[in-house]
DNA sequence: CTAAATGCAAACGGTTTGCAATGCT
DNA sequence: AGCATTGCAAACCGTTTGCATTTAG
């Protein structure tokens, strides 16, 4: 328990954040569950164990998060933001059944972009939609 | 004019949508400016031949050349939804200064998509931001 | 004690909805 | 006349903001 607070702490500290109980609270959601929730599923996850917590504190956390880039945003489709803690390369396939976003791996090399000459890419991002397997059998 | 009408007929009839005065005029908007307008940008261009449009309208329209595969939405990080009628894959870039939205050539042979096994992939994004040419010159 | 962090409630803005008015066949 | 299309205004909902309160060093 303490420990595991230790590491929390050391890893906002990596990104230059000040610990908080609710970025703790924050940052152990997104880690233990490697999902890629929205604003309100961390505000209601909380909300068990902060019962006082505000969806604006939860914004006010995750932009900070992601200014830091400790989070990216996933551009789904979807109205609400996706956001994603695992920071290595990777794309994102969404089922257009069931609505789950899975993550799979891309080799970097093998994304030729083509001409983008003169310009400065700091970020790619890969999205497909489709049908998940799961979803496939059961139709 | 009489041409251009029945060939935005045509085309509007090819994806099986009947036409309509504010689709014409949506589609001609599309199709002559090839960029990546929001629904609001759609609204303003129609007011000035159509002052009596509404957004809902708007809405409704794009909403229906979605559904009909006319269109796709292209997903950036913005809050408000592009558009995009440009069939072919491609990727997109968008410039984190001025905001502009590039289209680019991608060789869709040569993603590789890694271990898909068992989904379903219907449609391929690929999104990258950065800096373009001309703010980098002007920095 | 001071600055940062948090909570609250209202505002914001893009989008959707319900329904009345209009247009087309 | 009957059905699709359109316009209007209000509602919706995710997000942001301003400000008062609390917390931490």
């Amino acid at each position: 328990m303490e420990l595991e607070v230790t590491y929390l702490k050391d890893y906002l500290q990596k990104y230059e954040v000040k610990p908080s109980t609710i970025r703790l609270l924050v940052l152990d959601y997104l880690l233990c569950r490697r999902t890629h929730p929205t604003a309100e599923e961390v505000y209601r996850a909380l909300l068990s164990q902060l019962p006082a917590v505000s969806r604006a504190s939860v914004y006010n956390t995750l932009d900070l998060f992601l200014s830091k880039g400790i989070l990216k945003t996933v551009s789904t489709g979807e109205r609400e933001t996706r956001y994603d803690i695992d920071g290595s390369f990777h794309g994102h396939f969404q089922c257009e059944v069931c609505g789950k976003l899975y993550d799979f791996h891309v080799n970097p090399e093998k994304i030729d972009l083509g001409e983008l000459g003169g310009f400065v890419v700091k970020t790619r991002e890969i999205y497909c939609r489709g049908i998940c397997p799961h979803c496939r059998q059961n139709q």
